[in-house]
DNA sequence: AAGTCACCCAACCGCGTCTCT
DNA sequence: TAGAGACGCGGTTGGGTGACT
């Protein structure tokens, strides 16, 4: 990341209303300590003049969005856990494009990359589904076959040291909902499949299994649709 | 090896809401 | 109560990078 960020951003001129020029564009090394400096010994909050009296050329805006999504000691890297995209396939059906108040169950991750994770995986399925993300059909698949496969995937990898988000009872609010969840491997069963009808064992839900850019494949697609008239 | 493409994600923008005076 | 400024949210953009040809 320091690479990319020690360089001039392109985008760069804007002036603040005392006319001083502000900087845009990626974060340099030096700006982020200065932040981080900044904010360990006063305190985050009041971005304006935070911005300003830490000498940062940037809005107040810019310096908390770096802050609360990237510089925070507590933001988790790295891919999303099984376990964290489920409760996000859980809370998005639930609660729409809300996404701060669903990064709020996941701690450590950040709405922007939550919305990330959706815009660029969940509707990429969508879109190659020809369906809204957002559409009845959508969600049933989601539903009937992502889900549970998660779930398999959670138990797969269960093990003690694995990270696990507000999933346990005494922590979620949502576990009636998350015990319907694991009941829906009946409600596939329901639609008179099997789960080696949709090739399971290749499939990649995540971009990170064999050979295959996309979970939906023709095949998939195929089985989906199978579902998608048992539904209607 | 070079060019092109697609994906990912950090950062920006606009706008609605909140808070303070 | 109204106005102004700060804050927070969701949508969008653009650059970096790796895969593919």
């Amino acid at each position: 990341m320091s690479s990319s960020k020690d360089k001039i951003p392109k985008r760069c001129s804007k002036f603040d209303e005392d006319g001083n020029e502000l900087r845009r564009g990626p974060w340099t090394l030096e700006e982020d300590n200065v932040l981080i400096g900044h904010i360990s010994s006063h305190g985050e909050g009041q971005w304006n003049s935070l911005a300003k009296s830490a000498g940062l050329k940037r809005t107040g805006k810019s310096c908390r969005l770096r802050w609360l999504n990237y510089l925070k000691p507590d933001i988790k890297r790295g891919n999303l856990s099984p376990q964290e995209q489920l409760l996000i396939l859980e809370l998005h059906s639930r609660w729409g494009n809300r996404w701060s108040k669903i990064a709020e169950q996941l701690p450590g991750r950040t709405d922007n990359e939550i919305k990330n994770y959706w815009r660029t995986r969940v509707q990429k399925q969508a879109r190659q589904l020809k369906l809204d993300c957002n559409s009845t059909k959508f969600l049933e698949a989601v539903r009937l076959y992502w889900m549970p496969r998660l779930l398999e995937k959670m138990e797969q990898h269960k093990s003690p040291s694995s990270q696990t988000p507000n999933l346990a009872p005494s922590h979620n609010p949502f576990l009636p909902d998350m015990e319907i969840i694991s009941t829906s491997h009946l409600s596939f069963d329901g639609y008179g499949m099997q789960e080696s009808d949709c090739h399971a064992a290749d499939v990649d839900w995540f971009g990170e299994e064999i050979g295959m850019t996309s979970f939906w494949n023709s095949d998939e697609l195929w089985q989906f649709r199978k579902v998608d008239q048992c539904v209607d």
